[in-house]
RNA sequence: UGCAGCGUAGCUUAAAGGUAAAGCACCAAGCUCAUAACUUGGUCGAUGCGGGUUCAACUCCCGCCGCUGUAACCA
């Protein structure tokens, strides 16, 4: 697939488009905030880097929100589109596109699709027949209502039998060629237990889905049949290719693949993880579009253990926990705590207790303190030593020299809390190091050299720890690299020149006689609160 | 019920046949450059239970228990 490529030094990935049925919450945050790391590591490497996310904005349900909220469906979705907007901001996420699906240009790119595929002959009229939830507005298989017919998310409601005519789209002729996918690009799918889940699913045979309903207003009219609307999932997923068009450009399929095509990564949760990787995967064959590289699904969030639900009371608000405690503090927690693709767990002792551990105590403290030193004891500047002199074996230096692939390689496997155990070490190593060759002694001693020598390798060391970190909490390493000296801020890139692994990514780089700020801690210790 | 996966110290994770590690939390000592920090040491487990294969099993096999996901239109 990777042969169609044009450009190979480019790198598009996505999150989900949210549905804005609601307020943004903590499972949407925990993705786009992964897609942003990937994203400026991606960039470090060197590659043009296009980070796509965006809201979903159709379907019954948004238009019963908005009636509930006592506004238009346009005027809901736009101001839920908006709080999301806020909390990327917050979050320091850089998206490059905000690909929202009520968009004009985006029932124009709807359209053409539709007609490639309807072309291919895989869309036909058919019977739909079955209980339908109005509450829910979809169709119920007999065993998943309750006894006396109802639907179990609607206790008062009982389903109806309902005989409409819809559209389908003809998955079941993608049957053989999915399964061959999935052979001969192995982590298509992943992780590995994602992968399972889908192969199971189309081992036991894949059935037609409807992609139009009949009473539904708020979505784009099914192109030459107006009486039936797109049902949500099928402009849903075309959202993706919309959002590459540049603003000027005309909204053609043509136009919109032409650069950025194929998606080299759909970050999603695992709750949606059929309709990327089996569904959206055999649309893109019958439009005769190249497939994307791979499809990630993540894990759930639960809280101290249990599941979030309106109903508990127990959900994670993402603004305020932004607001409480920091984007790094947050970003940080979510991709070092756990690990990427399997559940985890929210729990505010943990989260305080590990911010105040990795971040505040072993990573800041370390920098403060050696600053501190190297201010008293060598005039404010970075000891002029030359990292090359200094014996092979030394403790810092080894670790150093090769963590800097190490690292990359967590990243590039999306192993976001092994890069921060990985990097950890080093830092963890600095303050056994500091101990153990106690330059404050050194210096009473009249040791300049052995002081000045101790500085530079931890100062190093510590650049290269904020560095490998700058995916993860851009503010913390850029609040590191200004202490330092560096006028570099890793949130925009018109303050550097560059960036690259290859400059900044290992260990030996820090120059000599460089002066630093006043030292002032990077990272503030995190209270517990009052009540647990 | 079928299929898939998981079960290691209070918590989060290592160890893909060869003496069971690390971080957090807790306790003690040391140090004083530092954000009550850091360092060292300690407490804590015979890896869910029961069998089997092997000189040797957290690791492979069988059974059981427990948890999770999934079994068609859930953003």
């Amino acid at each position: 697939m990777n042969d169609t490529r044009t450009q190979p030094n480019t790198f598009a990935l996505t999150t989900p488009l949210y549905y804005v049925n609601g307020l943004p919450h903590i499972g949407s945050a925990y993705t786009t905030i992964a897609a942003d790391a990937i994203a400026r590591f991606q960039k470090l490497r060197g590659r043009s880097v296009l980070l796509i996310t965006g809201t979903d904005e159709h379907g019954q349900k948004i238009q019963r929100s908005a009636i509930d909220a006592g506004r238009s469906p346009q005027e809901r979705c736009d101001e839920i589109a908006g709080k999301f907007q806020d909390l990327w901001q917050q979050l320091g996420i850089q998206y490059d596109r905000f690909s929202r699906t009520t968009a004009p240009r985006h029932e124009a790119i709807v359209k053409e699709f539709f007609g490639r595929v309807w072309d291919r002959g895989d869309i036909y009229l058919g019977q739909q027949t079955g209980w339908y939830c109005v509450a829910c507005e979809e169709f119920k298989e007999k065993r998943d209502l309750l006894e006396g017919g109802q639907c179990p998310l609607h206790p008062n409601q009982t389903a109806e039998w309902r005989d409409e005519r819809n559209y389908f789209f003809a998955l079941s002729k993608y049957q053989e060629r999915l399964e061959d996918l999935y052979q001969k690009q192995p982590d298509f799918i992943q992780p590995e237990i994602r992968r399972n889940e889908v192969l199971s699913f189309v081992k036991g045979g894949l059935q037609d889905f409807s992609i139009s309903r009949v009473n539904l207003d708020w979505g784009f009219p099914v192109p030459g049949d107006p009486d039936h609307t797109l049902y949500v999932w099928f402009d849903a997923l075309l959202g993706y290719v919309t959002a590459l068009l540049d603003s000027t450009d005309e909204p053609t399929l043509e136009n919109a693949i032409a650069r950025w095509w194929p998606i080299n990564l759909h970050l999603i949760g695992k709750d949606i993880l059929r309709f990327h990787a089996v569904y959206w995967p055999a649309m893109l064959m019958s439009a005769d579009l190249p497939l994307p590289d791979r499809v990630f699904g993540h894990g759930f969030l639960t809280k101290n253990g249990q599941k979030m639900s309106k109903t508990l009371g127990n959900i994670v608000d993402p603004v305020e926990l932004v607001e409480k405690y920091g984007s790094d503090a947050v970003r940080y927690y979510f991709l070092k705590e756990i690990e990427f693709g399997k559940d985890g767990d929210f729990n505010e002792t943990r989260f305080i207790n590990i911010l105040n551990a990795d971040l505040a105590n072993d990573l800041g403290n370390l920098l403060n303190r050696t600053l501190k030193m190297a201010q008293k004891y060598c005039g404010g500047k970075v000891p002029k030593v030359n990292p090359e002199e200094l014996e092979c074996e030394h403790p810092l230096k080894t670790i150093g020299l090769c963590l800097g692939e190490r690292v990359a390689a967590a990243y590039e496997s999306l192993a976001f809390h092994q890069a921060c155990e990985e990097t950890l070490i080093l830092v963890r190593s600095c303050n056994k190091f500091l101990d153990d060759r106690a330059p404050w002694t050194l210096y009473k001693k009249g040791e300049q050299q052995a002081v000045e020598e101790v500085l530079y390798v931890v100062l190093e060391s510590v650049r290269l720890a904020a560095y490998l970190l700058c995916a993860i909490v851009p503010g913390l390493s850029t609040a590191i690299y200004q202490q330092l000296g560096f006028e570099i801020d890793f949130d925009d890139p018109s303050t550097w020149k560059d960036l690259s692994f290859d400059l900044h990514g290992s260990w030996g780089k820090l120059d000599g006689d460089r002066t630093f700020s006043k030292p002032s801690p990077v990272f503030a210790r995190l209270e517990m609160p009052e009540t647990p």
